[in-house]
DNA sequence: TGATTATATGAATAGATATTCATATATGAG
DNA sequence: CTCATATATGAATATCTATTCATATAATCA
């Protein structure tokens, strides 16, 4: 069997084949980053509430039920992902969704998620 | 300010209108589940490869340059999210994406990723 | 039947991560 | 200037997760 194989494997040919055509790593690595930001609750949750309309920090809180810290830390995660954006008025700072790109995400997601079979 | 506020909320109107629309929790976290379960770079790799054509598990170690365990350990986590379906053919097992949703997925994702700068 | 091969899986471990708590920064009010 | 408020952030912690190692299962072959 394969041990970091090339020798074992099945079919040569097709390894090959495929592997010629795989993607760099840092673009697999980018891919992933971005769908590991979109796969948590919490962050899944303010993205949403975004989808709905602009919301300062405090009522980001308040719709989600959590601590102010807690949902500061999130939206960095949020922010260097570039999936929202941000605006200073004053002390109050009001997020937004980054582009179109971020509610399509959102959409393709919970639509797999409302066809697969309930658990 | 809020400490799981619904007092010192900046619009107590906004919050509760965005509270009212938000998801159910449990589509929330199988939304979330997805992404994660998609947002790891060996997943990735393994649907990216699975995407060009269907491949036995070995041959899957072999483009990733993983041990077979852990590819194994990988398509469980992708199997119990109906990500990839698999197919037995005598002691060999051949895996293929679950459907057209999978290849959506990881286009967006690619070309979201291909779009942002790099860092 | 016994040996070999392809895959799956349980336990252990090292590394990542979400939340909390305490505190820092920054803006506006008085 | 001083106080209150909105947000950000560092450190600590508890939980989760990806890989490894050892081993189990299952199918084929001699």
């Amino acid at each position: 069997m394969s041990d970091i194989c090339d020798v074992f494997c099945i079919n040569k040919e097709a390894v090959e084949v495929v592997r010629a055509k795989m993607l760099e790593h840092n673009l697999v690595a980018d891919t992933a980053e971005i769908f590991k930001v979109l796969g948590d609750p919490t962050r899944m949750r303010l993205l949403y509430a975004l989808s709905q309309r602009e919301l300062c920090v405090c009522d980001l809180s308040a719709v989600l039920g959590m601590t102010q810290s807690a949902i500061s830390h999130q939206l960095r995660v949020l922010r260097s992902a570039r999936l929202v954006r941000y605006r200073k008025t004053g002390k109050i700072v009001y997020y937004t969704l980054a582009d179109a790109h971020v509610t399509q995400f959102i959409d393709v997601g919970v639509d797999h998620a409302r066809e697969s079979q309930p658990r």
